[in-house]
DNA sequence: GTTATATTTTACCAGTTAGTTAATTAACTT
DNA sequence: AAGTTAATTAACTAACTGGTAAAATATAAC
């Protein structure tokens, strides 16, 4: 997955009023004005909005008389959703460093003591979903 | 999940060299100049970057002799993980509509023959994982 | 063919961003 | 106390962003 497309991304869902197109998107493909109507912001704003969101590959557009309707393309967003994903597991391992190195310094306090109990919240840390 | 919080995250994200430094934090902790050396920009840009990823609550600093020290923070990650989670949802049932229709479509066109094996690749779709 | 509707393009502006170099602060080392 | 190392702040610049208003384009409707 190129660094670039990621940019593209995560630039476009940086902005509010782009990630609100993107869920009305998803109840289906509509027209400019129609995604326009929520915000207080005009016409070509909006126009400008589409285009970065399009340049990221995250909508499409067709031609129906005149209106120029979008429709959502999920993948990119789908790649985002990876990138943090993995982000996640390098996270979960750092918690597992974490424990590893919590459990010898236990054990290096408790020689005397052979039982070593472990689990400072093992299970606890937000699940793996 | 307040709306200026996502913006911070994926802003914070949106550059391949705060993703890198994300990305080398989750290995451990460490120092600016450890962070900075991949890359062929000055320090005073490392700051920087490291101010947008603090502000966005995406690492937190320590003092130690002359070095502040980076670690990570993964929740703001995890929200953005969530928002776009939230979305592929919304992707399916995009999907969900689009079968319905389909359906409606196809079950219009085979009135004779009463089946309708409806399945166009449901199952195939990137998984719930 | 004129008029109305939907959208985009153009030209502009203010604020932000990512980078620079030079100077500054903070802490350790001798 | 003087020097070294780590990092930040200050001041500046070029490019990008999100917004505007006004003009242009494209299609439909009369």
């Amino acid at each position: 997955m190129s660094p670039d497309r990621l940019d593209a991304t995560f630039s476009a869902l940086a902005d509010p009023t782009r990630r609100a197109i993107l869920v009305r998107l998803a109840l289906g493909e509509t027209s400019v004005a129609e995604l326009a109507a929520p915000f207080p912001i005009s016409a070509p704003a909006i126009t400008k909005h589409l285009k970065v969101l399009e340049n990221a590959g995250l909508i499409s557009r067709g031609r129906h008389a005149q209106w120029r309707p979008c429709r959502l393309e999920a993948a990119p967003l789908q790649e985002a959703a990876d990138f943090i994903e993995q982000y996640r597991q390098f996270w979960e391992q750092s918690f597992d460093r974490l424990d590893a190195y919590l459990q010898t310094l236990q054990s290096s306090q408790d020689q005397s003591k052979k039982e070593k109990k472990n689990g400072h919240g093992k299970t606890k840390r937000s699940g793996n979903r």
